[in-house]
DNA sequence: CTAATTTTATGCGAATTAGTACAAAATTAT
DNA sequence: ATAATTTTGTACTAATTCGCATAAAATTAG
């Protein structure tokens, strides 16, 4: 097997911005000037692109980080942040506890690593569908192609829908640890820019009325999506979610 | 000290439909019938009135269980469920740990008590506010009265807002513990009939127009009234939260 | 082939956890 | 006063928790 090292971790903070990326120092091997080819890639790309320029001395990583992150993501989604024990996380990845600290750090820092995974995943798909530049979609359609990527999300990810990992796991655990309270308070204020650019490039298009403030239809949105991360969690099908956004987007929009 | 026995939380449960009073066997000392002064007051006003009827006969209860749940509440309102340890009960409550499980069963049975009392809390303040009675009543006006007792619970707690106790704590247990879940569905239930229900009787009424859908000016209260829970905890002031009440309700309900 | 380096794997140790046993204390009933 | 009953308080147990120490394994450098 071949191994590469790879800088995963602060590839993927520093393509979500505002988030630091704290906890283990990780080790840029070599600072390679980002090129185009490999800016917009997924992370294990990245780490391909990266492992042709340095290979590693020691002992190869025998796991994925990616991989990793994405299971224990699920864990922590499943169960939350502090009824997830390490036990649970060494069984859920494969990956022995030592390696799990050398790698991720401790719980904490592995919870947010795993969580701005989740993150820029949406935040891709979301790149991909809040631009209004079509000149045949409505604002409606757009919204509404946008929440059924969240429903996908708040629903697809096991036999029981998790609803939203923000809300539902980072929310318990904010008052407590300050790290997951600025992550979650990044993540807010992410999604308030991103609608209310949204709605304002809408309204100067014209695509929406002049009197509609793009603030005020932003917190409509997000708190539609609240609603159905929520619903989602307690059990709500996904038919019943997509009835909500029905209504509430002719509601807003017209029918 | 004079000791009074109640059948607190049996009470708490028969008032709040569709909750089953799991967990310990509570007995009844006596079956009360319901009188008029009994059924509209407090929690602890209610025992007083068992009391008078049996008084208990081993040594007497040192704590008031009202207090204990409101104390317990806001241990695990700040620190989640899964956080908040036995120890951190003892001290929050002053009650020793045997007479907890004595009075209260376990954690899991504690905390659903004490979200039982936060819900009535708020429950009955919402049965004040949101009716369409009055002539002189926009449903502007009551709405944003319902949004300034939903800001005030999720900011007037603490020093440090803790938002909606059960978005921010039950939704991260529900699926592991099917009680929570339920409890966590009887909410949502209550909480859509309760505004379904408004909102029809508003446009019957004539206060909004006909083509306005109650579900859906449902959800949107709703999802605006979990984005307040969601920022409360994410450390947004009070103003910054009044600012998102006043711009929405305009959009909805005119300016 | 040997040294250097990095990861893996077993397993430990100190601390914390939830729940309970048991005796002492405080009350009512007779 | 004595018995019956219920709560309190101390202390315990068994299990689980997180984080790390240490040695073996797998790779590269020279």
């Amino acid at each position: 097997m071949v191994h590469y090292r790879a800088d995963v971790w602060s590839k993927a903070s520093s393509q979500s911005d505002g988030i630091k990326s704290d906890g283990i120092e990780v080790e840029a091997e070599l600072e390679l000037p980002e090129t185009a080819e490999c800016a917009g890639k997924a992370v294990d790309d990245a780490a391909c692109a990266y492992a042709r320029v340095s290979r590693a001395r020691g002992r190869p990583r025998a796991y994925d980080p990616g991989e990793v992150l994405d299971k224990a993501l699920k864990v922590f989604w499943q169960k939350g942040f502090a009824a997830t024990s390490l036990d649970d996380l060494v069984e859920a990845t494969g990956v022995n506890r030592p390696s799990l600290y050398a790698g991720f750090g401790d719980k904490e820092s592995l919870y947010l690593k795993a969580m701005q995974r989740y993150r820029a995943r949406t935040d891709s798909q979301l790149d991909a569908v809040l631009t209004c530049s079509g000149q045949n979609d409505t604002v409606r359609s757009i919204i509404r192609r946008y929440f059924d990527i969240m429903i996908d999300t708040y629903t697809g990810e096991a036999e029981h829908p998790l609803g939203c990992a923000f809300m539902c796991t980072a929310l318990n655990e904010a008052p407590q640890h300050e790290s997951i309270l600025e992550m979650l308070q990044n993540t807010i204020d992410q999604f308030d820019n991103r609608f209310e650019t949204f709605f304002a490039q809408a309204r100067d298009l014209g695509f929406i009325r002049q009197d509609q403030d793009p603030k005020a239809l932003s917190q409509m949105i997000i708190g539609l999506t609240a609603n159905l991360g929520v619903r989602a969690r307690a059990g709500a099908s996904r038919e019943t979610l997509q009835d909500m956004v029905r209504g509430t987007t002719a509601l807003l929009f017209g029918a």
